[in-house]
DNA sequence: GCCGTTTTCGGCCCGACTGTTTTCAGTCG
């Protein structure tokens, strides 16, 4: 059976094809359209189907229904391969050029047989865009500046590469004269996993000279773009950093058109619209009438809805939840009492276990869940049952002097091929939690993975599955599992599901952490330390929670001493 | 391709910037 988040990439896929092959944008959007209401529905696809309620859902009309229903029905879609074959492979790397769209791509395909970025830079060399329509010797000069670009930096960065680098661009603006407020805005402000660019508003009353000083900036490489109001620049590291600047009375507005996401901003505008309004990064406004905002606060007001938090503003929901006042009250790093996943030098740590549970109770912490690999995880020192028994008897010393901060004991166990936890009973039974996780055997195939590690979850030993989608951004995809499946697992057998907040996972994902919560999953935000500079990383995790509409209540880790004690014990009675 | 108290056609978010034009198309966010 297709899985949905198949039908989705399919859907995506498919307006992005349809762009390349110069088809009609509107249509291109329908898809895209159609991806997102699917992704915004919680029902099973196949019954869907099934009862015709397919066509109920908002953008989905005949045509998209029918291919749907071919895709459930068949598990292919004819539509789909054949376009898929019409387009030139190479066009997708294409599209990832600066200044390239898909209409440019579509004529140079047309006018010179280019299908690949390898074929567009020779015909850039032999100057054979310059008499192009629409084209000329300033596009080929940018067009080789972009394909240089594409190949020294063509993907994306992580959420954490890239924070650094724009607080410190953000305290130089601050820092100048000309600058009334200066605010991240884009992904970087609503936690998306990884960053094209940074995004940055300023307000100021002298623009101009105000972009000149960003363009300025002591860590620019390249000036890709300076007009009266926007200047993009590239740094040193090869991140892009783009700024725009209004007056300071539209500075909440700008903030708020330039955070995003643009699906959240089109669905404000159209519920604007509805009340006769008009809103752009200048304003909102009821003819020519501006009505006054001082905060994104006056704005989401304005238009009849509670505040959403950035990390919401994806078009998930949250537009109907604040109308309603359902929002969540998302979880903050206050409400963080101690932490789990955290690794020591018995494994493949840097740190003692008394210099980890330093840290943590420096941080404010009650308690610390330390969980080192298990045995079979040779590459990564692995406890033997002996090595277990002297770390317990290390964290009872220390338990014993660090009261009343407190040392939960425990274990991330591998899930072997067939789902088992790795040592035996009365070896698990020693410690206060096991957090299973899959770390071989990541080519399974879907069906398999997916009843390996529901039984490993439906063990009684385990408290938590780790990492469970097993990505690593932007290098390797997630296993195929069938995360529905995991959450429904969790639900009814009382489990938690990790947040691994390393910057390289942040998995579960986001989009998953919803469905999750609606089920009374309880969320861990583990920081997968494996030093004690490592703990660091729960702040991270604790704004993809968020984006994952995690409350307080939600997150199990927001537990204080006695009370994970009790749910600890809770967990062991199971047996 | 979708949608509809602007309803079966004609819209579909919208503004800035660049480069190629001589009034606008393409790209980007």
């Amino acid at each position: 059976m297709i899985s949905r988040e198949k039908v989705i990439r399919m859907l995506e896929d498919i307006a992005v094809w349809l762009e390349l092959a110069g088809e009609n944008p509107f249509k291109s959007r329908a898809y895209s359209n159609a991806a997102r209401s699917l992704e915004k529905t919680d029902a099973d696809l196949t019954r869907l189907v099934q009862t015709g309620a397919i066509y109920k859902i908002d953008g989905i009309g005949e045509a998209i229904g029918k291919k749907l229903t071919e895709l459930v029905e068949t598990g292919r879609l004819e539509y789909y391969e054949k376009l898929k074959a019409s387009i030139p492979p190479g066009h997708l790397d294409l599209l990832k050029i600066g200044g390239l769209g898909p209409r440019k791509i579509s004529a140079l395909h047309r006018t010179l047989g280019i299908t690949t970025v390898g074929e567009l830079e020779y015909a850039c060399l032999e100057n054979r865009l310059l008499d192009l329509k629409g084209f000329g010797r300033k596009t080929q000069d940018n067009l080789l500046i972009g394909i240089a670009r594409f190949k020294k930096y063509a993907q994306r960065h992580l959420w954490d590469e890239v924070a650094g680098q724009a607080e410190e661009l953000r305290g130089f603006l601050l820092a100048l004269p000309e600058a009334a407020a200066a605010s991240l805005a884009g992904s970087l402000r609503r936690g998306y996993e990884t960053i094209k660019d940074i995004d940055l508003i300023a307000a100021s009353m002298q623009p101009q000279k105000l972009g000149c000083a960003f363009a300025r900036y002591g860590r620019t490489a390249a000036v890709v773009a300076q007009g009266d109001t926007k200047v993009s620049i590239t740094l040193d590291s090869g991140v892009n950093a783009d700024l725009r600047i209004v007056a300071p009375d539209q500075f909440p507005y700008a903030l708020h058109h330039f955070t995003g996401s643009r699906e959240h901003n089109t669905a404000l505008r159209g519920r604007a619209k509805e009340q006769g309004l008009r809103m752009n990064e200048y304003g909102l406004f009821r003819g020519d009438e501006n009505i006054v905002c001082r905060s994104e606060a006056d704005i989401f007001a304005a238009l009849g809805l509670a505040y959403i938090a950035p990390e919401l503003r994806e078009n998930r929901g949250e537009i109907e939840a604040a109308e309603k006042g359902a929002l969540p009250r998302l979880v903050e790093e206050n409400d963080i009492r101690g932490i789990f996943h955290v690794h020591t030098n018995y494994s493949d740590g840097t740190a003692g276990l008394e210099e980890i549970a330093l840290a943590a109770r420096q941080r404010g912490w009650q308690y610390i869940g330390v969980s080192d690999h298990s045995r079979s995880a040779f590459y990564a020192h692995g406890l033997s049952v002996e090595a277990v028994e002297r770390q317990h008897a290390e964290i009872d010393r220390l338990n014993a002097t660090l009261a009343p901060f407190h040392i939960f004991k425990g274990i991330e166990s591998d899930i072997g091929p067939d789902g088992g936890l790795d040592y035996e009973e009365d070896v698990l039974a020693r410690f206060d939690f096991v957090i299973a996780a899959v770390h071989s055997g990541f080519g399974m195939p879907e069906a398999r993975m997916t009843n390996r590690i529901i039984k490993a979850l439906a063990n009684p030993f385990t408290v938590m599955l780790a990492h469970p989608t097993g990505r690593l951004l932007l290098s390797r995809e997630p296993y195929a599992v069938d995360m529905h499946r995991i959450i429904e697992t969790a639900a009814e057998r009382g489990k938690a599901l990790e947040l691994n907040a390393n910057p390289h996972r942040l998995d579960l994902d986001w989009r998953q952490c919803l469905s999750a919560v609606q089920r009374g999953v309880k969320i861990a935000v583990n920081p997968d330390a494996h030093a004690a500079e490592g703990l660091e990383h729960f702040r991270l995790g604790v704004k993809i929670a968020r984006k994952g509409w995690v409350t307080k209540d939600d997150c199990l880790n927001c537990l204080d001493l006695e009370a994970m004690k009790r749910y600890l014990g809770v967990g062991r009675s199971k047996k």
